[in-house]
DNA sequence: TATATTTGTGTATTATAATAAACAACTTAT
DNA sequence: ATAAGTTGTTTATTATAATACACAAATATA
């Protein structure tokens, strides 16, 4: 498969994800910033996929009750590394 | 269903992660750092939980070929957005 | 045990993410 | 068409992540 994910690519996705979410809601980026204690600028930079900081991105997957499922991901990447591949 | 997920949590186990992955291919924090261009101490910093950027975190994750699975997760999660919940 | 390697920690500096405020451009509703 | 709300963008400032050292503490290796 010759399918390459790019770093600007995973950030420009968080940030239609973060659209999407807040969008779902009604929320506007300053009815979302006021919400999680950020600026709108943050929230309008990280939505069209410019470098932000993992809390700034947790806080915004937080609000949008997608931590336990990003918790999963990770526990489940770890479980992988334990069981070493077998092709 | 009892089970929070802090912010804080996740930064910890996502610095496991990257400890193990790189445990995994018996690299130091000096072999992972030159790799992808980043200081020891910001990968140090980031295996002991503290706040790093989203820059940071992907450099690692694409490292250890894991952005193909994350941008599945989110593709996935924007999808559920549009299936609205039937519960 | 002694040596080498790795990891944790401290300090100072630099780069940049976050903030705040204002305003124009674009949408949406009336 | 106008008004109201939202979004994109700029500038200046502040907070903090990233870097580059050095060195001690802990681990692994000979």
């Amino acid at each position: 498969m010759i399918d390459f994910v790019t770093i600007k690519e995973v950030k420009l996705k968080l940030g239609v994800l973060c659209k999407s979410k807040r969008q779902g809601y009604n929320m506007s980026q300053e009815d979302l910033s006021e919400a999680i204690g950020l600026s709108r600028y943050t929230i309008q930079k990280f939505e069209n996929g410019k470098n932000a900081t993992l809390d700034t991105v947790l806080k915004i997957a937080n609000h949008f009750d997608l931590l336990k499922s990003l918790k999963k991901g990770i526990d489940k990447t770890i479980e992988d590394e334990n069981n070493i591949s077998l092709y």
